[in-house]
RNA sequence: GGUGGGGUACCGAAGUGGCCAACCGGGGCAGACUGUAAAUCUGCUGUCUCUGACUUCCUUGGUUCGAAUCCAAGCCCCACCA
């Protein structure tokens, strides 16, 4: 199977900007390939894996990969896919982003590999010295209107009916369009991958090349689909929020939870774009799913070898762990460290002992902050949502030293899995 | 700049003097059923000292026994025209 049949078959291939054989052609040669990063947060989040793992294929099968932190573009924002403009990021913020994205990416691209290593770019070093009249004669010249706002991106932006589009967005084209150019001459880097929103950034940056350069300048694009759930959720949101690779903003068990709460729908597709699982073992597995799904053994596979690529075994380990406790029911024989360590990520609050013991359960709910106030505690509390050490709680009572854990932990859960951690100073 | 329309809870959207903490839909939170699934059904969704009280319907004043609803001024948004 060629690379090209590879990534096909992973639902990796949206688009390429020359035809299919062509491309196939093409990969089977070493190239120099590369993709951008947002640093939008200090760490990468799942809707990275994609981009990640085609880049990981495409290590594995010996081409050079340089992945591009947009430390400029960052401070620009990405108008693809929006509707209204991005917050912009200061300066500070993006050099710390960029160190917690290298690490992430590191668990998946091999940067210290002697014979094929991964390169790690920021378009910030380019772009950082550039005064605003040199930027506009050198670079500014090399586009032209007509094309720029013709982007889909752009048109959507212009068209809208609210909030129209600031100029330093539309300059984004620009700089992610350079950077391409910028990379075919400093590394004759050749192809560009990217999401299918990322069309017509990625085109911005062949169109240029071949104006500047010559048609013959042999360079392209490659787009994966964007990857949603069955319900045509965008992935790696779990209600809203983003699931992050970096354990401080999502815990492991979070991030392995969320990946084991994968609809059967999904499973065995997301084995397939997230894993490097071999096509007999994924049959396999589809196979289990259709004769027990209740068994949800392709959600654990894929839970389990993304939570290891991530955060190692032991980090695996903890989730698992902490999966069994919170699903498994009682908390016996559990002691205040095992729940600390289990429940290191959850949200929790430290309050005085006497602010505790012999206060109510429904005020002690809202001053630790785990319920916004206390008729939302209330509410919860009457509608049966509350357990308190994975004791189901039906209705008020005052907190006595009993019901504290080692004598300083409280255990509180809203419904199935929301829970918060209490702990009580002296 | 001109003309017209509009600002109601997380979002959309009713309500145009008392029956309004405000219909309805979405979302969210719980409960039942389950496989930590999907679908479905049920309840809740301003705050509190919670069978009642309090603070809300852009802001500030006013009319009234009584205002989200009427009046005035201001702020903001939208559409068309220039």
């Amino acid at each position: 199977m060629t690379l090209f049949q590879t990534l096909k078959s992973r639902h990796l291939v949206e688009a390429c900007t020359c035809d299919e054989a062509q491309m196939e052609k093409l990969l089977e040669k070493p190239l120099t390939v590369y993709a951008g990063f947002d640093p939008t947060a200090e760490c990468l989040q799942a809707g990275n894996f994609v981009t990640i793992m085609t880049l990981a294929h495409l290590q594995r099968a010996g081409h050079r990969i340089i992945a591009l932190v947009g430390g400029a573009t960052g401070m620009i924002g990405d108008p693809s896919g929006r509707a209204t403009e991005r917050t912009l990021l200061t300066e500070e913020q993006v050099h710390r982003n960029l160190e917690g994205i290298k690490e992430n990416l590191s668990r998946f691209l091999k940067f210290d590999d002697p014979l094929n290593p991964a390169l790690l770019v920021n378009n910030y070093d380019w772009y950082k010295d550039y005064t605003l009249i040199p930027f506009l004669r050198q670079i500014g010249t090399l586009f032209r209107m007509k094309p720029m706002l013709a982007k889909d991106s752009v048109q959507k932006r212009l068209t809208a009916e609210q909030d129209s589009m600031t100029f330093t967005e539309f300059t984004y084209q620009i700089l992610q369009g350079y950077d391409f150019y910028h990379l075919y001459k400093t590394y004759a880097c050749t192809l560009q991958l990217g999401g299918s929103d990322q069309w017509g950034n990625i085109t911005a940056g062949t169109d240029l090349i071949h104006r500047t350069l010559g048609n013959h300048i042999p360079v392209n694009g490659l787009t994966f689909p964007l990857v949603c759930d069955a319900n045509g959720q965008k992935f790696g949101k779990s209600a809203g929020n983003a699931i992050y690779l970096n354990p401080e903003k999502t815990s492991y068990y979070d991030f392995y939870q969320f990946f084991l709460r994968t609809l059967d729908a999904d499973a065995i597709r997301y084995l397939r774009i997230f894993t490097f699982l071999p096509e007999e073992r994924i049959q396999e597995l589809a196979a289990s799913l259709a004769a027990h799904p209740e068994q949800r053994e392709p959600q654990k596979v894929l839970a389990e070898a993304l939570t290891r690529a991530v955060h190692g075994e032991k980090g695996l380990s903890i989730a698992q762990k902490a999966s069994a406790v919170l699903f498994g029911g009682t908390l016996e024989g559990l002691t205040a460290p095992d729940l600390e360590a289990i429940f290191a990520n959850i949200p929790s609050a430290t309050l005085p002992r006497q602010a505790i013991i012999g206060h109510s359960i429904l005020d002690i709910l809202a001053s630790s902050g785990f319920q916004k106030s206390k008729s939302e505690a209330r509410r919860l509390l009457q509608g049966g949502g509350l357990s308190l050490n994975n004791q189901r709680v039906g209705e008020d009572f005052p907190l006595t030293p009993a019901h504290l854990i080692d004598n300083r932990l409280l255990l509180l859960r809203s419904g199935k899995k929301s829970y918060f951690l209490l702990r009580a100073a002296d």
